[in-house]
DNA sequence: TCAATCACG
DNA sequence: ACGTACGTGATTGAG
């Protein structure tokens, strides 16, 4: 069996890559369709050929020599897409990572590097086969030893085609070397190869059938009998003679090769699946057998050096105190690992290390250690050891949101040995980011403090009571069953009222209501839908009604009440790395969404209530976006109004229809009121119409209006649209950073949707970041001055307190120095401060 | 697992 | 000619 080398052409195959697939980015907003493209079909054909050797071409930036006559003919260059430059380098680590030798070189071309190592595999008697998208490399192939892969696609299908030399001729017409003659005379756009004039395929193959080359064919060209032809060759010779030089490969180019260099016997290794890994490449790990896939998450693992006595433990964690950075991490396991310079630990906690002792030798690192302590998700840890905060803790799960709060899993290991190592080797470099990108003030004054004050919280939790919550419940299960069987009658048959398909089929289908296709799976029944419909079609009305109490049952009373631990407390888990925008997100359950917009929905909200003795005092900030965004547009009007105390909409409203403020209607109010909502949101005239059932010339007209009155507003977004697209993401006031890929998307729906976010990103992120700074203040003066009053939710814009007895006053005191002081604005932040004996009364 | 729906800011 | 308001989480039916 003849040895084999596989010659691929770089940029062929990234272009391919590049302009067969979408547009793909991964999490971290890098371009990866022509890397995934080049990569699919290199290991297909890998698998196809099981090559002996590999090497890759690429051209070098500067400009060939091949390159440089041409453009001095034409004085063009086609440059190449930036979303594609950025995979170049992408896809030579890879590569690289694969032991894959590259080969590229100022001055000679990719074609030329391959033509070269093609011939010289046949002097030393082994096969090759080039890949490319190129057909001019269709010159290099032989009869049998040399051979070209040229992928195709059609319908979706991609095959890679062989060309042997007698495959040239059967679709050509001509040799292999009969095509570097034939492109001299038709010429190749897509090579930049200008050919003769007026010569086509058809004449380019007769002629050069007919006389074999140009030189051959120049010697004869008084006897071509078409005299069009005889004519456009006389006077256009020169360029068949260029194009011919144009066209030809080297293949004597001086380059570095050797066959030792070229061997690729290990392409699916650690390094590289971890490149892939890094790319997010997921479709390729199938490559990978489960052998690689498993040596490389033995490699994430340290060595670890295991600890039970007590005495070994406090040693080890003298070293980590002189030790300039260190891992830290504990997990349910327990197991408590650190991860210093000079060696990794794994402490057996039960025997005779215990939480107590571990508490207190981490209490001492941190007071005396020297270094900086790196944890992985360190909320997940303080419910085993609750340390208190400090300056020298730096969580990677948080630095690693701040630097890319898209990503849906940051990839939080369960093994304390994991996090540990993870926290070591990754902490100092993440941190190094945050600094770069001026972070630093960000996570280490709001989110690392911000982590403790959320335990807290959550350890708080908030009582409910059980008895009312079944109470309500048993009340909803009467009405819906009520409800259920006045929608059957009305409906004349049963059917389940909770499938928007079957409900859309009975009421647009065999009813025949007016309502029409919405969704793509049929008609839509949202709820604005319905409602236009609820006023003439009584089963319609019953309907709506049903869903709205059902929801309250099962979404609310119901599970509510099945978290009710024993000390008659629900406790909320708070993310803070889960939002685009630097909001929180509560969740298990969620209590960031109890109903307070319809009143049935609100009396919920009584049976949330303060301890025995307590009263709740909630604070929320009123109209903190809009004070936002009067603040950073700077424009004076805004400003004025804010200044002034005055109800925004109503300004709003006065100022946009051209009314006295104490003239402005409740429906003027109103339309300014989604006029403000939709500046917030990324404005569009077509949001804005829909949400209030007017024409998009109407709300065209809101809109333009408002900039008119709000001149900066204007200026203000259109900077943020225009600088978000020049850096690629969106900023708040605390440099909280959210990229925004869409922007570069070719889709111009998602464009759009880019600029929106680059819009509403800083003013709701903003609002975020002065929030969480205000949960730190506040939680710090509650400590301070020694209250038992205690922070238990946060809405967004809201704050609420269990407020011991007798704290009241110097509660609210805390909550509008902490909420009003977050951050000097050009505008106040006022907030409304209410009290009460439920959480009904207290907002 | 995804789409539709709806609760909140 | 396209088809949208920004940000979440929970439940449900259906594939």
């Amino acid at each position: 069996m003849r040895e084999k080398i596989l010659l691929i052409d770089g940029h062929s195959m990234l272009n391919r890559g590049y302009y067969g697939l979408p547009l793909l980015t991964n999490s971290k907003g890098v371009h990866t369709n022509a890397v995934l493209g080049f990569l699919n079909i290199m290991f297909k054909v890998i698998n196809e050929e099981q090559p002996d050797y590999l090497t890759v071409a690429f051209d070098e930036h500067a400009p060939t020599f091949r390159h440089e006559m041409y453009e001095a003919y034409k004085g063009t260059r086609h440059a190449m897409p930036d979303e594609l430059k950025e995979q170049v380098p992408l896809i030579k680590e890879v590569l690289s990572s694969m032991g894959i030798r590259i080969i590229s070189k100022s001055g000679i071309e990719a074609d030329d590097i391959i033509g070269t190592i093609s011939r010289i595999a046949i002097r030393d008697q082994k096969d090759a086969v080039i890949l490319s998208g190129d057909r001019d490399l269709l010159q290099l192939v032989n009869a049998d030893s040399v051979k070209l892969r040229l992928p195709h696609t059609s319908k979706g299908v991609t095959t890679v085609d062989i060309f042997y030399a007698s495959d040239v001729m059967e679709k050509y017409g001509v040799t292999p070397e009969g095509i570097i003659e034939l492109k001299a005379l038709m010429g190749d756009s897509s090579d930049n190869i200008p050919g003769v004039p007026k010569i086509g395929e058809k004449t380019g193959v007769s002629l050069i059938s007919q006389y074999g080359n140009i030189e051959n064919l120049k010697e004869h060209l008084s006897e071509i009998t078409r005299k069009s032809v005889r004519e456009t060759l006389e006077e256009h010779f020169d360029m068949a003679e260029l194009s011919k030089k144009l066209a030809t490969i080297d293949v004597n180019a001086d380059i570095d090769f050797d066959w030792e260099g070229a061997k690729a016997d290990n392409i699916f290794n650690p390094d590289s699946y971890e490149k892939i890994s890094e790319l997010e490449l997921k479709s390729l790990y199938r490559y990978f057998d489960a052998n690689v896939a498993d040596a490389v998450n033995e490699a994430k693992k340290h060595a670890y050096t295991e600890v039970s006595d007590r005495s070994r433990a406090g040693e080890v964690f003298n070293e980590l105190a002189r030790c300039s950075h260190a891992g830290i991490s504990y997990d349910s396991e327990a197991f408590y690992a650190v991860c210093g310079e000079d060696g990794s630990y794994r402490i057996a906690l039960g025997g005779e290390v215990d939480i107590p002792y571990l508490k207190e030798c981490i209490g001492s690192l941190l007071t005396e250690g020297e270094g900086i302590y790196y944890t992985m998700d360190i909320k997940s840890s303080l419910r085993y050891i609750p340390i208190g905060y400090s300056r020298k803790l730096r969580d990677l799960l948080l630095m690693d949101y701040l630097l890319n709060p898209l990503i849906d899993d940051y990839g939080v290991p369960g093994e304390a040995g994991e996090r540990a190592y993870m926290a070591f080797k990754e902490g100092p470099s993440a941190y190094e980011k945050i600094v770069e990108l001026g972070m630093e003030s960000l996570f280490e004054d709001i989110e690392m403090p911000l982590s403790f004050v959320l335990y807290d919280m959550e350890q708080q939790g908030i009582r409910a009571s059980r008895e009312e919550l079944q109470a309500i419940s048993a009340l909803l299960d009467k009405e819906i069953k009520t409800l259920e069987d006045d929608i059957y009658r009305e409906a004349g048959e049963k059917f389940n009222i909770n499938s928007p398909k079957q409900l859309g089929e009975i009421l647009f289908g065999r009813m025949g209501l007016p309502g029409g296709k919405k969704t793509k799976s049929g008609y839509s029944t949202a709820a604005d839908v319905l409602e236009k419909l609820a006023g003439d079609v009584p089963l319609v009305a019953r309907v709506l009604e049903y869903r709205s109490v059902y929801k309250l049952k099962n979404t609310y009373t119901d599970p509510l009440a099945e978290y009710i631990d024993e000390g008659g407390r629900i406790h909320s888990t708070f993310n803070q790395t889960v939002t685009a925008t630097g909001r929180l997100s509560s969740a298990d359950p969620n209590l960031q969404n109890i109903p307070i917009r319809t009143e049935r929905g609100r009396e919920l909200r009584r049976v949330f209530i303060p301890k025995e003795g307590y009263t709740f005092t909630d604070a929320d900030y009123s109209q903190i976006e809009l004070r936002i965004l009067a603040a950073l547009s700077q424009d004076e009007r805004l400003i004025e109004a804010f200044r002034m105390g005055q109800d925004i909409h109503r300004s709003t409203a006065s100022h946009v229809f051209h009314v006295p403020y104490d003239e402005v209607t409740p429906q003027m109010r109103r339309n300014a009121k989604a006029v403000n909502f939709g500046i917030v949101y990324g404005i569009s005239s077509f949001g804005l119409s829909e949400n209030l059932s007017i024409s998009r010339a109407e709300a065209k007209d809101y809109i333009e209006q408002y900039f008119l009155t709000f001149p900066k507003v204007k200026q203000y977004l259109d900077r943020l649209v225009e600088s978000a697209k020049e850096t690629g993401a969106a900023v708040t006031y605390f440099n909280r950073r959210r990229a925004i890929p869409e922007l570069k998307d070719q889709n111009f729906m998602k464009r759009q949707f880019g600029e929106r976010v680059a819009m509403n990103m800083p003013i709701q992120g903003t609002a975020a970041d002065i929030m969480k700074k205000a949960m730190v203040s506040v939680y710090d003066m509650i400590r301070q001055k020694g209250l038992a009053s205690r922070l238990i939710l946060q809405i967004h814009d809201e704050l609420l307190i269990e407020t011991a007895p007798g704290e009241e006053e110097a509660v609210c005191e805390v909550l509008k120095k902490g909420m009003m002081e977050a951050c000097d604005l050009a505008v106040p932040l006022e907030i409304d401060i209410n009290t009460g004996k439920d959480f009904y009364e207290a907002h």
